[in-house]
DNA sequence: CACGTGACAACTC
DNA sequence: AGAGTTGCCACGT
């Protein structure tokens, strides 16, 4: 699955999101600058219309302050802090996790070149 | 710490 | 076709 100009902007941003393995968390922010000529916003849009049964791993995209954010569905965040826990992320000291524990790393330049999406590093200053 | 600001795709009538 | 609705952010001051 390639992903083109033409490639609506949620698919771009799930096919990023499915590469996330389990026991590691990204950003939104990270997420955006990886996609690119997204918001951290638009991401998280995309993961709350994340359909039921999708294979898009959302639980693993938290925001900057390493916490699940909070939403107008209170269980859904519940949801994602328990179906983290299943795969070893762990929120300790007032609810956010260890990055340096826990953060992606983000995907190979070899994935992005061939999945179409520019290979600018410009997300890594994201991995405080 | 509390604001203000930037910036929108997808869906449903 | 077009308007209206609906959503899980990040960063600076």
């Amino acid at each position: 699955m390639t992903a083109d100009a033409a490639t609506p902007t949620y698919e771009r941003i799930y096919t990023v999101v499915r590469q996330i393995p389990a026991g590691k968390v990204a950003s939104y922010g990270q997420v955006a600058a990886i996609v690119g000529g997204v918001t951290p916003r638009m991401v998280g849009y995309a993961m709350a219309a994340v359909p039921e049964g999708s294979d898009v791993p959302w639980q693993r995209v938290i925001n900057s302050q390493g916490k699940v954010s909070p939403r107008a569905d209170h269980l859904g965040s519940e949801v994602q802090r328990m179906r983290l826990a299943d795969e070893g992320v762990y929120f300790v000291r007032n609810g956010a996790v260890d990055w340096s524990q826990v953060r992606w790393p983000g995907p190979e330049i070899d994935w992005l070149i061939a999945h179409g999406y520019a290979p600018l590093m410009s997300w890594t200053d994201e991995l405080r």
